[in-house]
RNA sequence: GGCGGCAUGGCCAAGUGGUAAGGCAGGGGUCUGCAAAAUCCUUAUCCCCGGUUCAAAUCCGGGUGCCGCCUCCA
């Protein structure tokens, strides 16, 4: 059984998707303003990685994630560039989609795009209007908050806590200080719709309720996105949705915890991040979604190299093994026929004990416990040469771990013809090495292998032959 | 000022009542022609004080320190 936390009521609470096995999860996609960074990837890897459980125990996952593609900073980047906005969102949602691809996230099946959706913003800001939860002022409409009595219920605050936090200028034409902007009427040098209340642009928060409730329905199971959303975001989302519907917008709030660096949140507005492109130069996805997910998706996570080299130290010992123990079937591989009763006794129980980790609120730190288990027992089974089927086993049962957690292998050899040139020329230099040592030449054997390395080839030396890695 | 979170071995990090997962780094051993990889051994009364309990890292009260949100942000 799967047990989530819910932020909405602060506990853990079994996991029941309104209709079983079908799970309808929105996550609050990226503004597209600037390059996505780490930061903004530890929600994504978050997302993804509940989406993979939750398809695994069962579930069709319905999976929208948005992108925010006109608001007050790419209408200004697109004014200082002298282009039209669309040219700055764009450059930015295909920036998303190339770390995407790199960093294994699975495609969500709709992507909605906030000025593609105009239509259903205007009819849900009609909606709230008519409810009496919205009002419009010279072309502006807002969200009156004090109309709706469960505002602050997600995020924890109260109405007159917030006014007295009131440190910004607010609104002339705000009835109160507290109500946010459903439609933001047009100003010199900036994009805008034709609407009832005239000409004009969204609010924030209105199209992620607007897209959310077009694509997955009147109540979604699962609403997700970086923590520093919760409020306002995603307590005005709920806001907006529920006045306009009169019922719960989402069944279970999952935000991710941030990532800090140097002990500050990483964000666009702070400058203090870099690009994931970047990041992508110095260490591997897997390795970035390994530092990602030794920690659990709802702490604060300090981000620095050095933590990242010791991602990138620990996820080689789950790479190694998985080499190994390929190379070890290949070369044992005759032995796969041979029926082995011991095989049973050996099969792995470290499956269940995943499972167990996971359905827990999606705790990725102990399955991961849980693979290194397996890692070691696999590593052991290989030196005590148990039969290749037994080795099989276990390394399936690892790739069903890692692949779950999303983590992807190149496959031993790839289609590209280049490729297999390339790597039949390093299978042919091992194989004149392994002759050598037979010839006890350890001279020439370690020259081979030291030219190889300076080539950025890592040479390990098995009974049976010699594997090979790439220095990264 | 308000709201929320966190404090676990050298470092990172799980663990919410029954006596401390896992990883990284260090030291020592085994294996190996050597190297690498692997493997074995090795380091914690869980921030402080008080309380509840047969039993607390885990619950309650107080203290100290750090962080996030309250303004655009995943």
């Amino acid at each position: 059984m799967m047990h989530v936390f819910n932020r909405l009521t602060g506990k853990k609470e079994i996991f029941k998707s309104l209709v079983p096995n079908q799970v309808g999860m929105y996550i609050c996609g990226m503004t597209v303003q600037d390059s996505p960074h780490i930061g903004h990837m530890r929600s994504f890897v978050t997302a993804d990685i509940m989406r993979r459980y939750l398809e695994f125990r069962g579930s069709r996952v319905h999976h929208v994630q948005n992108f925010t593609d006109i608001d007050d900073k790419i209408i200004k980047r697109a004014n200082d560039e002298r282009v039209p906005y669309t040219t700055v969102a764009d450059r930015y949602i295909r920036e998303y989609f190339d770390v995407a691809e790199k960093l294994n996230l699975l495609r969500a099946h709709v992507y909605p795009k906030a000025t593609e959706e105009i239509d259903a913003i205007i009819e849900l800001i009609q909606k709230i209007i008519e409810n009496g939860y919205g009002y419009e002022v010279d072309g502006d409409v807002f969200f009156s908050v004090e109309k709706f009595p469960k505002y602050g219920e997600l995020s924890g605050r109260k109405t007159d806590e917030l006014l007295t936090g009131t440190r910004f200028k607010v609104d002339p034409k705000k009835q109160s200080p507290l109500d946010f902007a459903l439609w933001k009427s047009t100003k010199l040098n900036e994009p805008s719709w034709d609407s009832p209340f005239g000409k004009g642009r969204p609010g924030w928060h209105i199209e992620c309720s607007a897209m959310a409730m077009k694509y997955l329905g009147e109540t979604l199971d699962m609403h997700g996105g970086g923590l520093d959303l919760i409020f306002p975001h995603h307590e005005n989302e709920k806001a907006q949705a529920e006045s306009a519907t009169g019922v719960p917008f989402v069944k279970y709030w999952v935000e991710s915890g941030l990532l800090n660096i140097g002990g500050e949140k990483m964000s666009k507005s702070l400058g203090n991040f870099s690009p994931m492109n970047e990041l992508l130069n110095s260490f591997s996805a897997n390795e970035i979604r390994f530092f990602l997910i030794s920690h659990h998706y709802r702490s604060p996570l300090e981000y620095n190299n050095e933590r990242l080299t010791e991602a990138k130290q620990a996820f080689s010992r789950i790479e190694n093994c998985v080499r190994n123990a390929y190379f070890y079937i290949s070369r044992n591989g005759e032995k796969l026929e041979i029926e082995n009763p011991e095989i049973d006794r050996i099969k792995p129980n470290n499956l269940e004990d995943f499972i167990q980790a996971m359905d827990n609120d999606f705790n990725t730190a102990i399955a991961l416990s849980h693979i290194f288990d397996l890692v070691k027992e696999t590593n052991i089974a290989i030196q005590s040469s148990n039969p290749a089927p037994a080795i099989l086993e276990m390394t399936d049962s690892l790739m069903v771990m890692c692949t779950l957690l999303g983590f992807r292998f190149e496959a031993p050899r790839r289609q590209d013809p280049t490729d297999n040139i390339f790597n039949r020329m390093v299978d042919k230099t091992l194989e004149w090495r392994q002759m050598l040592r037979k010839e006890k030449n350890w001279a020439m054997a370690d020259r081979i292998r030291d030219d190889l390395t300076s080539l950025g080839l890592i040479i390990e030396d098995h009974p049976k032959g010699s594997t090979w890695k790439w220095t990264k």
